[in-house]
This record gives C-alpha cells, sequence and structure tokens, in this order.
RNA sequence: GGUCGGUUCAUCUAAGGGUUAGGAUUCAAGAUUUUCAUUCUUGCCAUAGGGGUUCGAAUCCCCUACCGACUGCCA
C-alpha cells in the first residue's frame, strides 16, 4: 500500500472554528494511524481575504493541540513551498497545460458580462461564451491586453462519478457542472484548482475535508483525468452544526478553539469531544487520550449526518479531565483565577476543594464570589427540601449553633462538626439540616466549593462568626417585616 | 428553482433484516458521603410520515416532508 499522507489545508482568514480542527484532528489521526505523514498547507489565494496574523494562529492552535504536522511552510520538507501565495508560477504553469490539451480556455469575459447572466432566481451559470472564441480572437485580447481568467472546460455530456470514503459513490450529470474559473484574473488560482494540483504534487493518499466540497469534487475529478493523474482517496466530512440550523461559525466567537480555552477548557477535553462529534469508536468508550484516538481511528466510523456541538457535554468530558490532574497541576492552573480575590484565603485548600466540583476553570469565579462579596444574598436560599431547611428554622437554629461555635477554640473540620453534633442534639434538628443552614448562613451561595465545614474553615473563625451573626440579623428582620 | 447529501431519545451516538431499539450527556428520583460536590443505583425520553419487498424492516426499494451543502474570478 502506498504510504498515507494527509494534508490540513486552512485559509488563513481568521480564527481556527473547531469544524476545521477536527478536519486537522482527522487527518492527523488517520495519517499517525497508518504511520504516514500530516501535512499542513496554507491557503491564501484569496488576497482579499487573507489575514496576517492567520497564519499565526494556525500554528499556535496546532500545537496548542498536540497534531504537530511533518511538513509545512514552517517544517519545511520536499513538496514545497506549502504556501500556495509562493506556489503561482507552478499553478500558470499546469493551467497552460490544461488549455493546451483543450481541457481549458481563456475567458475574457467583464463581470459586467458575468453579472448580466444572472437569472431570476438570482443563480448564474456560466455560458462558455469564450469557450466559442476562435484561436485568432484569443491571440488577439491576449496581444491587446484584456484581463482574463482560464476556466476549466467541463463536457457537456455524460457522467461522472467519484467514490467518498465516507459518502460511497456519487454520480453527477456534467451538464449540472460549471466552467468553473482555474486562475484568477490577479493571475491567483482559485481553490478549485489549487488544491488539485497541491495534492497531486504533494502525493496527497486521502483528502479529508468538509462536506461543503462534496458537489465541487466532480469537477476535481476530471481536472485529475484530464492531467491523468491518479485521484486520491476522498474523506468528507459532516458539519458541526451550532444548532440544528446552523453550522458553527466564526462570527460566533464561542466557536473557536482559543475561545475554549480561555474559557479554562483543556485542549485534551476539547480534542477528545471534538473526534466524538461524527466519529463513533464501535465501543462505549468516550474518554481517549490522542494516543488512543489514534490507535482506535477508523474512517467507517465516521458518520454522515451532521452533529451539533453541545457544550454541555463538553462540560462533563472536561470535568473528568479536571479531576485526574494532579493536585499540583490543578494548583497552577486555577492560580491564576484566583488574582481577583481580594480576601486572603488559603488558596490550596481552595484548589483541592474546587478540583472535583467544577466542569471548566473559569468556573471558579462564579463559585469563589461569596469570599469577597458576601451581603445581600437572598435568603430564599435557606429553604431545601432535599435538606429539610428552611428560613424559619435557620432563625430558630442559627443562634444555637453561633453559641456553641463561639465556644471552640480549635477551628478545623472535626470541631466544627462537633458543634453541628451538640447543637443538633439541643435543638432536635438533624445535623444535614443545620449543615445546610450553616453553609449559606456563611457564602450566601447555593453551589460552593464545599461544605458547610469547610467553609468555615476556608474563611476562618472570626469571619465565620461574623457571616453566621449577619445572617441571623437579616433572618430576623425578614420575620419582623 | 436546480443538483447533491442527510434524517434513531432534547443532544452525541450503537444496533450493517430477527434485541424489551443499547450506551453517554442533560434532567428527575433514591443511596452513599457527619455537609456542597463527587460516586453509585434507578427512572424519563427516539427509529420523520406513507407505501412496498420480506415469515420478519430503524436497517433494502419508492414517494412525501423536513434539514443542510453547492449553485462566485470564496474556500
Amino acid at each position: 500500500m502506498d504510504t498515507v499522507r494527509t494534508r490540513f489545508a486552512p485559509s488563513p482568514t481568521g480564527f481556527m472554528h473547531i469544524g476545521n480542527l477536527r478536519t486537522a484532528l482527522y487527518g492527523y489521526l488517520f495519517a499517525k494511524k497508518h504511520g504516514g505523514k500530516f501535512i499542513l498547507r496554507i491557503e491564501d489565494t484569496d488576497q482579499e481575504r487573507t489575514i496576517d496574523d492567520a497564519v499565526r494562529v494556525i500554528y499556535r492552535t496546532l500545537q496548542l493541540a498536540g497534531l504537530q504536522h511533518d511538513e509545512g511552510p514552517d517544517t519545511g520538507g520536499d513538496c514545497g513551498p506549502y504556501v500556495q501565495s509562493a506556489r503561482k508560477s507552478i499553478y500558470l504553469r499546469y493551467a497552460k497545460e490544461l488549455i493546451d490539451r483543450r481541457h481549458a480556455y481563456c475567458c475574457f469575459c467583464s463581470r459586467e458580462r458575468l453579472d448580466s447572466l444572472t437569472d431570476e432566481s438570482g443563480n448564474r451559470r456560466y455560458d462558455k461564451h469564450c469557450l466559442h472564441l476562435s484561436q485568432e480572437e484569443t491571440m488577439e485580447k491576449l496581444a491587446a491586453g484584456v484581463p482574463f481568467a482560464v476556466r476549466q472546460k467541463v463536457p457537456e455530456t455524460g457522467y461522472t462519478t467519484f467514490t467518498d470514503l465516507v459518502y460511497g459513490d456519487i454520480t453527477v450529470e456534467n451538464r449540472e457542472l460549471h466552467d468553473n474559473v482555474l486562475i484568477k484574473s490577479d493571475g491567483f488560482p482559485t481553490y478549485n484548482f489549487a488544491n488539485v494540483v497541491d495534492d497531486h504534487l504533494m502525493r496527497i493518499s486521502h483528502v479529508f475535508r468538509g462536506m461543503e466540497y462534496l458537489s465541487s469534487t466532480p469537477n476535481y475529478n476530471l481536472l485529475y483525468h484530464a492531467f491523468g493523474w491518479e485521484i486520491p482517496q476522498y474523506v468528507h466530512l459532516p458539519h458541526i452544526m451550532r444548532d440544528k440550523h446552523h453550522k458553527l461559525s466564526k462570527r460566533d466567537g464561542d466557536a473557536n478553539f482559543e475561545d475554549f480555552l480561555n474559557k479554562g477548557f483543556l485542549p485534551a477535553a476539547i480534542l477528545n469531544y471534538v473526534a466524538l462529534l461524527g466519529w463513533n469508536p464501535k465501543n462505549d468508550t468516550e474518554k481517549f487520550t490522542i494516543e488512543e484516538l489514534i490507535e482506535h481511528f477508523d474512517i467507517n466510523g465516521i458518520s454522515k449526518s451532521s452533529a451539533v456541538f453541545d457544550e454541555v457535554k463538553l462540560r462533563w468530558l472536561n470535568s473528568l479531565y479536571v479531576k485526574e490532574m494532579s493536585q499540583e497541576a490543578f494548583h497552577a492552573a486555577a492560580k491564576p483565577c484566583y488574582k481577583t480575590i481580594d480576601t486572603p484565603v488559603d488558596e490550596v485548600l481552595l484548589s483541592r476543594l474546587l478540583q472535583t466540583r467544577i466542569g471548566v476553570l473559569s468556573d471558579i469565579p462564579g463559585m469563589t464570589a461569596f469570599i469577597d462579596a458576601f451581603e445581600g444574598y437572598n435568603l430564599s436560599l435557606f429553604d431545601s427540601k432535599d435538606a429539610k431547611s428552611s428560613l424559619q428554622l435557620a432563625q430558630t437554629v442559627l443562634p444555637a449553633v453561633i453559641e456553641e461555635a463561639e465556644k471552640i477554640t480549635v477551628w478545623e473540620n472535626d470541631e466544627i462538626f462537633d458543634v453541628m453534633e451538640r447543637t443538633s442534639v439541643q435543638t432536635g434538628v438533624k445535623k444535614k439540616s443545620l449543615l445546610w443552614i450553616v453553609r449559606i448562613a456563611v457564602t450566601g451561595q447555593l453551589s460552593t466549593p464545599g461544605g458547610a465545614s469547610e467553609m468555615c474553615v476556608l474563611l476562618g473563625k472570626a469571619e465565620s462568626l461574623r457571616r453566621l451573626k449577619y445572617s441571623l440579623e437579616q433572618v430576623n428582620i425578614n420575620f419582623q417585616i
């Protein structure tokens, strides 16, 4: 079997979105699984859309994601250059060959003429006007310097069939195909031409790309045939959707890799999640390291239908990764989130508590908000069916808790539980209810980084007592009104 | 409009003619945890509709509906 060579060919037009990342991932996994090469090629043939910084974003993303390419603009390789704008002369040479073989022709039509071809439903189909120009007419225009594009000459009859490893055999009538522009009048190739030339020259064995290219693939096959080149294996991928109707788009902002990173998602978790969108490993496993993904990846598991991106499930998967981090690693990762906390607290303790309780790092500010901002919380938090607690109960029980708490000198978990125990005996209220009330009374928050005793320890005796008294006061005021 | 592709719980998906249609996330209930969370158990929830073929269809065929992509000198 020939060497497997896959490529990731993004156009540098901004951020790297999750769908693109998955395309890169699948290509990478497939190459690695088969001991092949993963190539990066920059498709910057649209000068108007190219953004300077975008190439750096691509390198950065690939690096953070751990998808290292074997060949590319920065790493080199024997199929360079790997940036399409640096390959202009190559495309021109091949376009010339196609013209000589009558598989392409020069088109001198103006934008205005092209626009006039638009039908009532807003569609436009080129009428092959310049295909019928005589040799002399063409030479004259060329000599006169009339701007021109090179168009692919598509047969007007017959069928073109291609095989896709995901979607199977697809056949279209050639008359449905357009005489696509191959070389633009600015001398740059279109994607339609460059991808064919480059994939061939770079000896790409398997073409992984979004299914939006499914309908132009017949045109590509026609080009391969015209050149007499071997056709690569096609692997078209279903789209990742934001919801039932919309593709994940760059405009959403939260659809790109870096944003997820900024929100505190771990690269490994994102990759793991994205790998499973549109591909299944044929068993019930959901957590995979990149090595395991390489081992299990198989084109047969790729599905044909699009998948909706579910951040809730990503959060769950991410929490699995968070939990398996070492305490040190988690603490190091969480530390920056503590910067905004003014009140001094035991950060190591906080990290230990937080690690099993968050989905993403960005949950931390919300969970720790009570440390600085406590007053004025909603008293209805005392009501809990589960803990059999109520505001009324808080009022009757808080004075006893405070009294007992004031007596102890050692302010640690065990001692605080003793306080609860004594209060429970005194008042006849279940410890679970007491703990609920105390937790709310010292944090004013429903979701906290720990239980009642842990929150008290975190806050210290003085602050805990101050808060208990404040809460009692608030509860009393509530009942006076 | 045309062409191509798709359609299983809310979401990601399994079941390549024969299962009570399975798993996961979410949600709900219970258990464990001296507390929040974790963990565990249980539950809720799906084959788009209609015709065929077949002893038997989520699975094969046809029609309809819906969704998406393409229909650019974007990629």
